[in-house]
DNA sequence: GCCTATATGATTGAAAGCAATCATATAGCC
DNA sequence: GGCTATATGATTGCTTTCAATCATATAGGC
């Protein structure tokens, strides 16, 4: 039964302050206290979360988290598959031994995962590897683990993304010479591949300038989408990795050599 | 396998820690952290819930739910007084305007903590600001203060400590031209001032090189404490600013013009 | 007043987390 | 050096949570 939006919004705004105040708060506690049903708390939380205010974990929410780690939604948000997929087969493109960049991005950040599952040791390891990244989550995740190696590019700290960013960064790139460079990005049409910011694709570019081969992860629900700021032309990617098979590519108008696409 | 109770102990320090810093932590997090299973993950909670660490939500575990509620001025009786003394006259040395590095440490952390209690705008304000620092903590912390602009060294990821080090971080030190370096350590004796990891200092030194002016934060609890890696002598101590008064000073066989002694 | 968009609660199949158990390797003690 | 207690990782069956779908009632626009 339909119910007025001012009470919708009401119990909204009371869900959230309540959240903030007890700090965490399991469904069952959320259900009992707007006398909801759990599906109509769950899609509390949903929109709450959508709006940033709250971050939902298994089984309960979060308050004051996104303030704190903003970039833990990405961090936390459960891989789906897809992406996994698109992440084994780019990681399976590093070699051992190898400078390797990863941009930052929720798909890369699936490829450090993956790394991370490769075998640590033996003939089918990426290692002994150097990561360099702009990604603090990336970085996190990869420190301190056997036979790799973590650098932070320098530069202007942005918490709201938890990467870091700017004129330091771009010039940092031309320290290395990255063996491979794994890319992410938020859009891609018939034009080329895009993404939001000015400064994430100038360090993308920067890294692209410093090395020999790079790699472009892209997710299905990333075709047809488009951002503002153009990233690359079709022509200049080297190699494709998506879940989109050929078909699905063609109907977003993207035309890709074969032996530059990797499906996943 | 059974393993020694030191590195048990140790690994759920670690973990305690881990929360206390990310506030919330899902099981497969501390899986790929601890890099230990599953179940070895849980019963490490398990261990820290029972001791009132830590509080286990399903998925992964809370810190800080405990002490949440204690006030603040709880938690400020916590941080040693002396300490908040020595940031607040540190942090009293940074002009408007002015580009300042913050060291790694806990003492400089709270010269960060200092800086945003400072106004935030007015005659009294240190800002606007450009901070340069080594720290992810003081970065964290900093990131998004209106009036900072906070600037992350690039170099090789301690997960360990949060910082980075190495030699891109003393390389990139030289882009910058500081007009005032605050510094921290570990030791202080006769001899001078020392620190731990030679890293560490190799980035204080570099830091150093580039800056106008440099200030020493010592409380007093370092003193007669020394450390394996020499990092200053005495009479190269521009600012030191201590708890400790000068016959305290004296006692420890510290040797220092009174005009370069700031006692807060 | 009528119609449609939407907020709700129920149901269901799938995924994730959990507790218990067991084999194994080794730290710690005699 | 030998024995035992214990920390670990794997497995299994069970419980909870989740996402998707559907029917229904009603708010809000015409």
């Amino acid at each position: 039964m339909r119910v007025p939006q001012h009470v919708v919004d009401a119990r909204r705004r009371d869900l959230a302050s309540l959240i903030q105040t007890t700090g965490w708060l399991p469904i069952a506690e959320v259900c009992a206290r707007l006398k909801v049903s759990e599906a109509t708390a769950r899609r509390d939380l949903d929109a709450l979360e959508q709006s940033d205010v709250i971050t939902r974990t298994r089984g309960g929410a979060l308050g004051e988290f996104n303030q704190r780690f903003p970039s833990f939604r990405e961090r936390q948000r459960v891989a789906a598959p897809a992406k996994r997929r698109i992440a084994r087969a780019a990681a399976a493109l590093i070699a051992p031994g190898s400078t390797v960049f990863l941009d930052a991005g929720s798909t890369v950040y699936a490829v450090a995962e993956a790394l991370i599952a490769r075998a640590p040791i033996g003939a089918d390891s990426a290692r002994p590897l150097t990561v360099v990244t702009n990604s603090l989550p990336v970085a996190e995740l990869l420190a301190d683990t056997d036979g790799i190696t973590v650098s932070l590019l320098g530069g202007r700290y942005l918490r709201r993304l938890s990467i870091v960013l700017g004129p330091e960064s771009v010039r940092h790139c031309a320290d290395w010479s990255f063996d491979l460079v794994v890319l992410g990005a938020e859009g891609a049409d018939a034009a080329g591949v895009t993404n939001s910011q000015p400064d994430v694709v100038a360090v993308q570019r920067a890294a692209v300038a410093n090395a020999r081969a790079h790699a472009l992860c892209l997710d299905a629900s990333k075709l047809g989408q488009r951002a503002p700021e153009p990233l690359f032309a079709w022509h200049q990617v080297q190699r494709l990795v998506t879940d989109a098979d050929a078909a699905r590519l063609d109907d977003a108008g993207i035309r890709i050599l074969p032996s530059r696409l990797i499906t996943a």
